[in-house]
DNA sequence: GTAGTGTTCTACGTGACGTAGAAGAATGTG
DNA sequence: CACATTCTTCTACGTCACGTAGAACACTAC
């Protein structure tokens, strides 16, 4: 899976708390705004976020709809289903898996070593 | 945590495959003894691998003992460690982590699931 | 101290990414 | 339909990481 920059990563945030589908210029406001709060990013150009549309695009992280005019884009995944295939994509570069696995699991707090125990409950874990 | 390129990830596969440490000539045939089955990748020059080398050692994942005149390289963490390291960085950028755990784990192997579990058995886990 | 070997310095090419202007296409309005 | 407005594509430049390695410098051994 091709990694994000910068900002293809922050855009792609936007789009993963969005639930609808934005054109360019909604995408660039609320980029701006969400940006004011934490780093002071100075108001992009619209074309700057079409391109970055672009190449997201080109590489599948983002779908855009041609048929309504000012083209309506959205996340092709979404946020959680992206970092799991990033997690698996990591795991799926050691050769050993399962000492990988438990170096993974050694460090997971212990809350989130209970969820995991349930994920993992009785139930067989679906192989997709 | 920096990422790798490609030689550098070379570099660090065959130091992670070498218990002892290595000079940068030991390594430099290592590698083109361990590529030449995958894929060809030339002989480089030895300067090549020290200047990767170098970058490696600012990035922190290599140490070189600088006492003995072939300065000795090696592998500051195990590779199982860093794949854990890499997969607890990556579950970071989620928001939701449980979401993200959650798709990842419905993503695992059923053998791998059953390691899980055992991991995660009784013992709870030793938070680092 | 000279040869050989190892290391550092410097540097270039390439490709990804942030950035955006200029030009072209579509839409709406009078 | 003509024109203004809005949106998209094309093209392009700067920067940075990385692969690559020569040139120059340092150390070791004889």
């Amino acid at each position: 899976m091709a990694s994000l920059g910068e900002l293809e990563r922050a855009i792609m945030d936007v789009l993963w708390d969005t639930p609808q589908a934005l054109s360019a210029t909604a995408l660039r406001d609320r980029l701006a705004a969400a940006t004011a709060v934490t780093t002071a990013r100075k108001e992009l150009a619209t074309t700057t976020v079409l391109t970055v549309l672009s190449r997201l695009e080109n590489k599948g992280f983002v779908s855009r709809d041609r048929g309504l005019r000012p083209h309506q884009y959205r996340a092709v995944t979404s946020r959680a289903e992206h970092t799991a295939e990033l997690m698996h994509e990591v795991l799926g570069t050691a050769p050993d898996r399962e000492a990988a696995l438990a170096r993974f699991i050694g460090n997971v707090s212990p809350q989130e070593a209970q969820t995991l125990r349930q994920l993992l409950g009785g139930i067989p874990s679906q192989h997709a």
